[in-house]
DNA sequence: AAAGTATATCTTGTATTGCAAGGTATTTAA
DNA sequence: TTAAATACCTTGCAATACAAGATATACTTT
């Protein structure tokens, strides 16, 4: 397991969603993304499992399109649903992650 | 379950190391600590596992005071080992997070 | 003395989730 | 026809926050 498997927990999620709303896009595609923005390479394994489970919550929803090359490709675009959603997270992460820089400058609130 | 539970993984033991660096602190006191930095409040089922998990792994020692009105506090220390983990929390937390604000922002690397 | 309250710690079991490992299918190039 | 790149999925494991419940001490109130 890496060492920042644990971190990842509830965040990525919400980095889905937020990528997602930039614009349509499938799954192959998200993880160079994810990469882009900084995130460590992530498991087809962890990316592929968890798109279903937010397409299964109605958070996004999914079209097959045929691609130029391979396989057909799975295109996700944010439902309503996942809007809200999104902006939850992005609550939750300014509360948590404010949070965690307090601890590490060492300050109360 | 509360909405920032998964969130919480893997930063937890990083934030408890950072307060105790900041001196000598025991579990009841952690709790309260950890609220006046913006955390909602933790389950004494979190915390005091978590003391008891890192204290077996060498990060932290501990030991009995009597107190002034209750049971005896167990004050915990950082041990050297546990100064080097948070300084690779440190480490991990700045590579995640700024990953996370890099897609909140829109913006690649 | 007895009962209640605040303090202080621990244990057991559950839910969630990232991810490794392995599998399948399609298109183009060598 | 073989290989490589693309693209998706499934199964099972490991790690961890936390709810729920138990225990024990000291002080205060009745």
């Amino acid at each position: 397991m890496s060492d920042t498997t644990q971190m990842l927990k509830g965040i990525l999620d919400g980095c889905l969603l937020a990528i997602i709303k930039e614009g349509e896009i499938y799954g192959y595609e998200l993880a160079a993304k994810l990469e882009s923005y900084g995130f460590r390479s992530l498991s087809e394994g962890t990316i592929y499992p968890l798109l279903l489970r937010m397409q299964k919550e109605g958070l996004i929803s999914a079209t097959l399109r045929k691609s130029t090359a391979g396989p057909k490709r799975k295109y996700y675009t944010l439902t309503e649903k996942g809007e809200q959603e999104l902006d939850l997270f992005i609550v939750r992460w300014e509360q948590v992650s404010s949070s965690v820089d307090n601890v590490l400058s060492k300050r109360g609130i």
